[in-house]
DNA sequence: TATAGTGTAATAGTAAAATATAACACTAGG
DNA sequence: CCTAGTGTTATATTTTACTATTACACTATA
């Protein structure tokens, strides 16, 4: 996997993680794959796979069982609310960002929609 | 000055004379605090600072002239490429993520109104 | 009970960012 | 010429993230 190296592999590693359990790809519940196997796929070592972990634990959005796996949590209102909270997360940058470059609230609606559409018109499929 | 340590502090740097440039606090061809005098601002090492400049150098924002300081580009039009890559960037970067989170294009606009209207709600002043 | 698969933790080493400190190079003005 | 103000560079040290490696703890099962 590619990371950004101006932000820690740990931080990144629990967005990859967040985007898997929140998309389908891991359902409440489920098993994720075992540590040793996600620091080979992910091309990192286990204590750094593991730090991510742990803070997921704490957070309550993974549980761990010892001997058994790591497994997502099943309560899907605290899934739910991870992903309002990351929703919310970027937005709140984007806005404070362009809004800190003098953008009006209008303009910051007006440029977002400006580059989705130009972003379609890029497509070639 | 306050520091995400999340991503380097020389980046933080850049970031913010951006947005000094960009808003009118520092105008084209104006000159820059000292480097000494950022570092005491910033309450950072000169180092720190240096390297912040010495990237916006390269980049061709901010021109440095030995024995008096640095100074704004006055190359407007490099200043309005600049602002526009800034938003640009911010703009992506929230696509991609919320698309990542299987948003459509049309929730993301919708959700970005809705985070707007909100936060106006939220006012007190 | 042995073994394989799992999470957890500790140790030691490397690399990058940031700091503290000092020195060097140039400019302007007395 | 000297000095103060500026940018620039270098060295040594500290801190943090990451890695490599090893060991320990628990579970399931043959």
């Amino acid at each position: 996997m590619k990371f950004d190296d101006k932000v820690p592999i740990y931080y990144q590693i629990k967005n990859y993680l967040y985007h898997e359990m929140l998309t389908g790809t891991l359902n409440p519940g489920d098993k994720l794959p075992a540590v040793r196997q996600l620091a080979v796929d992910l091309t990192v070592n286990v204590n750094t796979v593991q730090r991510a972990l742990s803070e997921m634990i704490t957070e309550g959005t993974i549980e761990s069982q010892r001997g058994k796996g790591n497994f997502v949590t099943a309560d899907t209102t605290r899934l739910a609310q991870l992903k309002e909270q990351l929703v919310m997360t970027q937005l709140a940058q984007v806005y404070e960002q362009l809004h800190a470059l003098n953008l009006t609230d209008e303009e910051i609606i007006a440029s977002l929609k400006r580059y989705i559409e130009q972003k379609g018109a890029g497509q070639n499929a």
